[in-house]
DNA sequence: TCAACTCATAAGTATCTGCTTATCTATCGA
DNA sequence: TCGATAGATAAGCAGATACTTATGAGTTGA
């Protein structure tokens, strides 16, 4: 779950497609390569990077793996992107006054 | 400028280290290496992929060519994790009705 | 004018990535 | 119990990536 992990999980298109899938709603891994034109295997291994970055969750229910995002797992690049709101159009740069309010 | 150009070229730690960089002051290449153990054709190379990402501008001044961040080329990351804003902590979920008023 | 300097490009190479097919483990239902 | 199904893992391979050394192109100053 480094930022490494997560920039390089979400650097594949097939694994951005994936997530962006889990976060309409979950599903499980033969579910999620319909439509792509990719193997079961290749479909495990790309599950495999995106748990293993932290961006998804899953849980066994008999022989089917439940898939879902956690959310939570983008939260280091929010923070990275964050250290450089200073350089951000001003629309973005009045989100930090607005967190800090939030905050307190 | 593409998503996937994004998150590749931040994806790498040497060019991640780059950019935090720059985000401090402006330097040319040869400033850059300092303290990086890296040649100089490397550092030619990241340069390469972080300004093809848009997320670096070069401008040359004589024999030096100095390099700055391009803040705006972090936009396309920000909107694509806005998408999964229902999905954040409550705290930063709130920051996309603040964005949405700010733009009315 | 020419040696030194800054940077880019070319070419080569080791490692990494994403894919495949083959196989294994576990669970289900007839 | 046993064939079918869901998914993970192993092994192998082609292409991509990040690095190196060598060299090229443009700029400067003595």
């Amino acid at each position: 779950m480094s930022e490494t992990e997560i920039f390089r999980a979400l650097a594949d298109p097939t694994r951005r497609a994936v997530f962006e899938r889990l976060a309409a709603g979950e599903a499980n891994a033969t579910e999620l390569r319909s439509g792509l034109p990719i193997s079961q295997p290749a479909m495990s291994q790309h599950l495999a990077v995106l748990r293993e970055a932290g961006l998804v969750s899953e849980q066994r229910q008999g022989r089917h793996v439940q898939y879902r995002i956690s959310p939570e797992g983008l939260r280091p690049l929010q923070d990275w992107m964050l250290r450089y709101r200073a350089f951000w159009p001003q629309r973005l740069a009045a989100l930090q006054e607005f967190l800090k309010e939030m905050d307190q």
